[in-house]
DNA sequence: TTAATATGAGCTATATAGGAGGCATTTTAG
DNA sequence: CTAAAATGCCTCCTATATAGCTCATATTAA
């Protein structure tokens, strides 16, 4: 039970939502494209394309990235075809260190 | 009412959601910060951690975002300081577009 | 100008995402 | 090896995000 979520955003991912949204308009426009069409061709409502582009953190992000690659906006500075490779090497990064991490105890590395 | 929301995700978002969550995952284990340490920085719980980790597309964006610089993942290639910059100037291009689109009636561009 | 239409913003009902907690497994430190 | 702890993966419950309207306003093409 999600009791009573009241969720603050840093400065970072406001400002991060905002250009995302931004970006997408932008290509939207470019592109010609009507709110409602674009909103079609995701398979979401207008008010929901909306929202995203404005910004609202409150989103799925998997709504979010299907409208940014709809338009053409690169996430990652990545295109397409290397998503997969990028993939593969973080995973190899991944499997040279250690699956769990332990707490350190007192004396941390505060800073 | 959001009447059965079955949605597609393409693998274009498929893969750009799981790679973020593996560079969040990189990021946390190299901070040698545990799920739960991470999870309570930003609020969320464990569970959601673990899904955005996972790449599942179904969460806010505004947590990922959060997660993600949180472990120092840099969103868009740009850090913190750029984001405003970025905004400025996608909102400069915003301006010189036309504020509606006009549906292309037929004879459209469909390549 | 005017008509057509795109956009912005708000509303409501409902599908669903998220938190809490539990359990089994895996991994690590000792 | 053993104990402690981190992780993965459930299920349940409800706060909330979303679709689907409506209306007002802004913008465009003519």
């Amino acid at each position: 039970m999600p009791k009573s979520v009241i969720r603050t955003y840093s400065r970072y991912t406001r400002e991060a939502t905002r250009l995302l949204g931004q970006m997408i308009k932008l290509g939207r426009i470019e592109r010609k494209l009507t709110a409602q069409d674009l909103a079609d061709r995701a398979g979401v409502s207008r008010g929901m394309l909306q929202r995203i582009e404005k910004g609202d953190p409150k989103c799925e992000i998997g709504v979010a990235f299907e409208l940014a690659a709809l338009v053409g906006v690169k996430l990652f500075d990545a295109d397409a075809s290397s998503l997969a490779g990028h993939i593969n090497r973080t995973e190899e990064k991944l499997a040279l260190l250690p699956k769990h991490v332990r707490k350190t105890k007192a004396v941390d590395d505060e800073f």
